[in-house]
DNA sequence: TTTATCTGTAATGAAACATAATACAGATTA
DNA sequence: TAATCTGTATTATGTTTCATTACAGATAAA
């Protein structure tokens, strides 16, 4: 799994939690602990795809441009990290009956399972998160 | 996802076919078209946990101890891959609510996301894996 | 009993990948 | 006009994965 997606659904959760606000990539890249530059560049994807607005120049930053409750887990999975389920390795040889066939087959179960996967992050949103997020800070 | 998991599958479903007979890392290497220092090190880590029975020595090799209908690739995926789902990035900044709590919120959805995989592979097991190569492979 | 062939495993090297860092153009505000 | 941001390309650095080398120990066959 890409650390894009855990990047972007802090970076979202942050910018839920401002409700409007504007943040910079400084700011987010400070709460996630990574390079500012790192998190421009998944917000410009994230932007690209109308989950955030953003406005250059001084006083600019990132802002949520839809509700935290209707953003899922998997849409931002499908974003920065889909494929990676199914691990990379060279091909098998195709001389051998097994070698020749087994990619195909292996290939359907991680498909299926990737799928299956997207599935369940389809039952979170980054108003979840938030929410948790929340619950957990006031015990 | 460990590639080490496609190794193993590869191997074992390899195997199989074989039906009891020997195969050298070298044979199974060619199949899989990986260095055989690796199949040894994935066949090595089978074989300590009773999937397979290893022969040293001129004439030797591996073979299945196992039935393939009873080797599902829950079991082979909890071996070679346990943890992959979680993908790896730096802790987040704990004086920011956010960041402090993000983390546990993100391990929980990742720890159900995994088991869910688990439970997905249970479905399927070494058997299934040779039957479906040998459909492919009779068309 | 010697030679060839395997496994088992450690250690080193190379390639691939992920991430950080640097740099700078363009936008915006004050 | 200076300061502050985004946007993005490019270049380092670090990390992980994988292949390769090396060699001890086991076994079979000549």
């Amino acid at each position: 799994m890409n650390s894009d997606f855990v990047i972007a659904v802090h970076s979202l959760t942050y910018l839920a939690h401002l409700e409007g606000k504007l943040a910079t990539s400084d700011t987010i890249a400070r709460s996630v602990s990574v390079h500012p530059v790192r998190v421009r560049n998944v917000l410009s994807l994230l932007r690209k795809h109308g989950y955030i607005r953003s406005k250059e120049g001084a006083g600019g930053g990132f802002t949520m441009s839809r509700s935290p409750g209707e953003v899922t887990l998997d849409e931002l999975y499908r974003l920065t990290s889909e494929g990676s389920v199914k691990p990379k390795w060279p091909n098998p040889n195709p001389q051998c009956v097994i070698g020749a066939n087994i990619e195909s087959a292996m290939d359907g179960i991680f498909t299926d399972a990737e799928r299956q996967m997207e599935r369940y992050f389809e039952r979170y949103t980054i108003a979840d998160v938030l929410n948790t997020v929340h619950e957990r800070a006031s015990r």
